[in-house]
Parts: structure tokens; sequence; C-alpha cells
DNA sequence: GATGAATGAGCTTTCATTCAT
DNA sequence: GATGAATGAAAGCTCATTCAT
């Protein structure tokens, strides 16, 4: 029974990866938004397959996009004990705006306050901010980033930045990224205080 | 009969306005996504007038904001021959920062690639990015700003990281702008030149 | 402006007509649970102008009994202060069914604990059950009828009574229900203690 | 090969006797109409396997409720020859009420004209209303009962005041259909002529 | 025999948009 | 000019049912 169960099991596996391919493009090209029909129609499946396998759209944006957050996760490990906080912070933002400049719309998704999201934003507090902090902490405890910058203002603020669009596009996005975090490195946000 | 129609006319404005306010303040409450039919309720007229004076949302939404528009238009008039560029510019999105940190949704809006939101693009290229890009012009030859800096990267940035959220409110947008504004005068993007 | 207004108002009343009049005949083919489509066809209009006219199912539904609903309201009025309760309660019993009765699915939605028929449910509770339970109070003092008959229970069991089917007809239930009730009017329950 | 095809039909038969347990359960808690789906994993089987049992939902409402139908008509047959037949109907229609009024949903089912019920109609009307019926006769013999009331339209009558309701439950379905029976035992349907 | 993945019809609900008055 | 009733396309979601393994 077992090859059997095991065929009807690689026929799912294989309806799940073209689901997750069909999604990603859908997502680069209308976002994460798109119509669940539009998705099981690129995917060749019926609407019920989809609801199947990621019941709600949350579900399926999280599926497409884990193995980016997990390796940004991991990164994190990497660098933690870095002799440089401040360039390791530096070069593990930059790993995550690579992330989000290659999927359109996700950092629409991820400051959607669409309901449907709720799972995306908990993915978010619970794995990425948390790798984020303590590259952060770290930073600020040698004295190479602003004690005022929180992790998750700061994803938020990367994650706005690579919203992209006509005339916006990636490398746009990644030289503002640059400078944000050079501006966070300074004591405080502003270059000289105001009158 | 030239009385009746000035009467008619002076009524068409007054409607036109009742919209403006009530269009402002439902994109306040409930974003500039928000139904038709919830703007002429407010308004107290029906969704038709609605039609009549703004054949399509983005008119309405340039309409709302317009005023704003124009104002920062002029203020970037009085900063051009300011002695301190840098600071003009500053001062200037600080200006723009405000605008759109109180207009709940209006960061989406200016992101959307929604076709619906053309005219609210062509808006900004039009009147705003060349008011900004004076200043920014002179912040570059004052040497006060990396040359690689254009006007409307800087307006695209400036404005996505006005996109709100809970957990990052008006206040933590301003800060990252004024960040990214630090950022943005040092020779180069990046703090020190890559390895 | 009054005649236009006037008879924009008056096509829609007649709408409001049609659609109580398709309702009508739908609930009685296919029961109060059919599809608004269906209804919306019926009437020969879209299925906006159905949810237009009737934001749920059960404001649809009430609206088709309204009218006799009131009169059993009215009538229970009328024989509040009769000089046989018991027989007042029978002849409101009587009303009550031959309004069930003609309509085809009501004692299926009277009874069904669909979150959609909500306000139907209050509207019994707060129209029908006091009218009757008025008659039924004033038979209990009367010594005319059991007094652990309550209002609620005895118009659930007639409305549950009031459930046809194929080979149980309208006299059927009638007859049933005014055996229903002539054994309410014992003392007790069972025509003789139970061993 | 014969063992192995016993083996075979004992799994099956086991698998039945899992799927009337399952049914069961989740007809007492979600009622008659719940999904098949859920029944299948309650079982622990898959949706198919209901389906190469049970080729409509019908079957498994028959196949489940079988037991206490035949146990019904048993009774009826011990009750055939009673001393009192009153009495003996009254016992019967207890039995059946308890039936009835522990099983969720099913009162709804015996009513429903959905055309997926017609084959527990039939079982009604060929099991369950001649058993019923002889009792009624001999009750009709020994004037213990309104000859004007036949078994089928009792049997409705009892199935209706069993469907079950918030603020109607089983010990008011309980007494209702003892009022009903004490009713049925006066010789005309009305208390007292009409006037 | 058993499985459960896949299918898609069917229903609900929301809104942008039109147009007769 | 103003009105708002009517329309119907879009989406979401649920399940009964089929069928290849």
């Amino acid at each position: 029974m077992s090859p059997e169960v095991g065929a009807r099991e690689a026929g799912a596996r294989r309806t799940r990866e073209a689901l997750l391919t069909a999604a990603a493009e859908v997502f680069v090209e209308r976002g994460v938004q798109a119509p669940i029909r539009d998705i099981a129609a690129r995917a060749g499946v019926g609407v019920g397959t989809v609801y199947r396998h990621f019941p709600d759209r949350a579900e399926l944006v999280i599926a497409v996009y884990r193995h980016q957050i997990d390796a940004c996760v991991a990164l994190a490990d990497e660098l933690e004990d870095a002799s440089e906080p401040g360039r390791a912070l530096e070069e593990w933002i930059g790993a995550f705006v690579e992330f989000l400049v290659t999927k359109h719309g996700l950092g629409v998704a991820l400051q959607s306050d669409d309901a449907g999201f709720q799972s995306l934003h908990s993915l978010m507090l619970d794995k990425l901010v948390p790798a984020c902090g303590v590259l952060v902490d770290a930073a600020v405890a040698a004295d190479e980033l602003d004690p005022s910058v929180t992790a998750y203002a700061l994803m938020r603020a990367v994650g706005n930045l690579c919203i992209l669009g006509p005339g916006y596009e990636r490398d746009d996005a990644k030289a503002m990224v640059v400078r944000l975090l050079a501006g966070c490195r300074l004591t405080d946000g502003r270059s000289e205080p105001a009158t």
C-alpha cells in the first residue's frame, strides 16, 4: 500500500508545489491580494484545492515565503556574535531587503491590516523581529546604533521602503535602505539639534 | 435667468465642498479605498452626485488633497532660496510628512499601481516632484546632499515610510524619515566604503 | 421635484412588492432557505436589489409575513378580555395555525436555529409570545388550562405541528392542534398518573 | 483464498460499524445534515469509504437508526395484545419519542421533503406506521382513541413535536406529546362541540 | 475495499457604476 | 444638476461527489 499512498502523496506534493509556484507568480503580478480563483486557475486546479492546502490566504503567503523567512532567521543566528555588530545588522538587513525586493507585494502584505494576514504578522513578530532584535541590541550595546531604534520599527520602515513601483525600482529601494541605516547609526535621529 | 444659474452654480459649489469635506473625513477613518456610497452618505448627497463631480476615485482624492499639495508647492517656492539648502529640504520634507501622516491610507494610495490612481501619480509627478527637485538640487549644489539622491526616489521613499500600521505610528514614521534624510546627507549612500 | 421623487419611490415600492410576492412564492415552493438569487430572479431584479431592500434573509421573511403577524397580535388584544379564556385561546391558536399552515416552510423557519433567522425569532419572542402569553395566563387563571403550559412552549409545539408534508396536510395539522389544546386543558399533562 | 476474503469482509464490517458509531455521534452533535467529511473523519476513514458503504445520506441515516426502529417495531409486537390498548399506545409513543428526542435533527429529517430523505420516509411508512397502526386500531376498537386519528398522522405529529430548539427542550417535547395523546383519547378532536 | 486529493457548482455578500426621473 | 434604485460582476468559502492509485 505504501507505494500507492506514496504516489498520491507525491501527487499532492506536486499540486502543492504548483500552487506555490502559481501563487508566487500571481503575487508578483497582482499582489498578495489576488483572487484565490486566479491562483487556482494559474495552477490549473480548482479553488477547493487551494483551500485544501492553504485554509486561508495568509497560510499561502507564508508558505510561499517560508524558505526566505527561515533563511533570514538562520542568518541572524550566524551573525549574532559578529565582531562588528553594526556591520552585522547591515548585512542582515541587506538580506532582508533582497528578500522583500524580489517579492513584489510582500511589503504591502506586511503592512496590510487586513485580518486575513494576521498569521503573517504573527510570523513576523514571532520569528523575524526577535531575530533582528538580537542584532539591533548588539549594535546598540556596541554604540553602533541609535538606542531609540527598535527592531520592529526598523523592520517596518525597511519593509515600507521595499514597496516598489514604476520609477522606484529595486536599486532605489536598496539605496534608500542603506541611507536609512546610515541615519540610524548616528546617536540622535537628526544630524543636528533643531532650533 | 442668470441669477438662477448663478444660484445653481453656487449650489453646485456647495455640494462640491460638502463632498470634499466628507471625503476627507471618510479617507481619514477608512482609507482612500472607502466605498463611494459612504462618502455620498456622509456628504448627504446621492452617489450619482459624487460621480458627476468626480468621475473617478482619483479625481476625488486629488481634489481632497489639492490644498495641501498646493501648500507644499508654495512652501517649496518659499524655501527655494534659503541660505541653508539642506535645512530647507529637511523642513520641506517635514511638511510633506506631516501631510501624509495625517491622511490615513494616502501613503498606500501613492504607491498603489492600481490604474485608478494614475492621475494621482501624475499630480505628484507634475507638481510635487518638481517642487521638491528644486530643493534637492540646491542641497546637492551646496554639498549638503548625496548627489545620487533624486527628488522622485526621495519622495517615494518618504511616502512609503509614512505608511502606518499598528505598532508603527506617526512618530515612528517621522523619526524614520529624519534618519533617512540624515543618511542622505552623507556623501555616499553607505557610511563607509565597502571592502 | 415631489412628483419625480414620488415616481421613483413608487417604483421602489413596486419593486419591494414584487420582491415580497416572489419571496412568498419561492418560500412556498422551496422553503425559506431558498437562495436569494432565485428570489431575485423570480422578481425579475438583480440580487443587489434584494439586499438593498432586505439586508438579511430574516428581514425578508419577516416582511413577507408581517401582515399576518400583526393580525395575530391584534387578535390577541381583542380576545384579551373574553368571557371564556379557554375558548379565546383556542380561537387565537386557530388563527395562528391558519397563518402558519398557509405559509409552507414558515414552521421550519421558526424552529431553525440558523443564525440568519435571529430577527425572526426575536420578532416571535417580542410580539407573538407576549400576545399569546396574555391569553394563556387568563386561561390558567380561569382554571381552563394546565398551569404548567407556557406560551412559548405552546407556540413552539403548535408551530411544529404545522410543519406539513405529503400525507400530513393542513387539516391533519389543524386537527392535531385541536387535540393538543384539548390535552392542555386537563389539569395534568397526563390523563392519569403514571404508576 | 476464502479465509482472506473472509478477513476482508470482516474488515469491511468493522469499517461499517465504525461508520455507524461515528455517524450516530455526529448526528447527535451537529444534526443529520452534518458534512459527510466530518463523519468520515470521526470514523477514521476516508470519505470514499462512506460512499462505498452508504451511497446516499439517507442510507446512512436509516442504517444508524435501524436498531432503534427495529426495537420500536418489536415493542409494538409485544404490546399488540395488551389488556389496555390506550396505555399500550401511550407506552409505545413514549418509546418512539425517547428515540426521536435523543437524535438531534432526526425530527427535521423525518419531515424534510428533501429528495435525499425519500428512503427514510419509505422506511417509516413500511415499518413504523404499520407497527403503530396495530396499536392505534386496538385503541380505537377499545374506544380509547378518537377513531379519526390515523397512525400516520399521529406519528407525523409526534415527530414534529420532537423537533427541539433553544427554549424547547426534551422535556417540553415529551410533555407536549403526552398532552397531544390525552387530546386524542377524547371521542372528538375538540373538547366541546363548536357552537 | 479503502483512500483522500481534486473538482466545481452553488451560495452569500459587497460595491462600482449607470440611468430614468 | 441631483437623486438613489437597480444592476451584476467579483470574490470568498463550503461541500457533495468522483476517481486514480
